[in-house]
DNA sequence: TATTGTTATACTCTATAACTATA
DNA sequence: TATAGTTATAGAGTATAACAATA
């Protein structure tokens, strides 16, 4: 397939990301299918349990989804009661998430399942190279701001 | 402002690309906007630069673009004159793309401008981390079929 | 029958502005 | 005056299906 050249962009990280996100971005809806819950919902109920009580905005700001992004994303975690929305009672301005015991159940269930499409990756590459990966992305991320 | 947990996707690669490749879309969204071009128009120009008279469909593989949303593309890139579908005289079906001298220059222009795009990379990144995390990502994508 | 390019269409993701309620 | 959340809206990116021309 892919006998061309990048030419200008050889060292070039941009394209090679937009490529990999698309594709796994892909992977994502068709494995998420079954339960489904919109993209992205794995990777914000498991800040949830990790970091249960934080507001709406560390969630949206940590996940790299806009503010009205997460609300829509919230309100059907919530239908499915899956998420709770626990106002603060010292700043009532905030919201406190957290996860619902049916809530924990679905993000074992769905880790199981969507964890399967990083598959490929952990084949190719070694446990080692597989950290140096996620280790330069972090630095990376944290140069543009987004840490 | 991320000082929370991935939690469960600790070792997952797929929020870290997402979050990546939002903000570096947002950046090269910015830095186009002076030549009223759409995104991915420098990405597809450098491809043409370097492999000259490829087909549509070759340029679409390896852009990681759909057939349609790489007509559009090419529809907006020809009527700017930067690109020529020339129709290849032993496959009429094909299309051989090729920059104009217009096209030539803008894409001279515009990689100087967009490459600034990854400057916080090349400062946080040694070139030899740089060309490590390309090296990664290019194996990721051949594992995942991108090749 | 398969492939290249095209058209038409819809859906998801993301972004922005304006509003509310609290602080 | 500023912040958290919400609503409404629009835009870009991507996908699929159906079609024409050619192989």
């Amino acid at each position: 397939m892919g006998d061309l050249d990048w030419g200008l962009l050889s060292n070039s990280v941009g394209p090679r990301v937009r490529l990999l996100r698309n594709n796994l971005n892909a992977r994502s809806i068709a494995a998420s299918d079954p339960f489904g819950l919109p993209t992205g919902s794995l990777t914000l109920m498991s800040l949830i349990a990790q970091n249960p009580g934080s507001s709406q905005k560390e969630l949206a700001d940590k996940a790299g989804i806009t503010g009205p992004g997460l609300v829509s994303l919230v309100d059907e975690l919530e239908k499915r009661e899956l998420v709770r929305r626990d106002r603060s009672t010292t700043d009532r301005r905030r919201n406190m998430l957290v996860l619902t015991e049916k809530g924990e159940e679905t993000v074992a269930e769905m880790f199981k399942v969507v964890s399967q499409i990083e598959a490929p990756i952990r084949e190719e590459l070694s446990p080692q190279e597989l950290e140096q990966l996620i280790s330069l992305i972090d630095r990376v991320l944290k140069a543009l701001g987004e840490g």
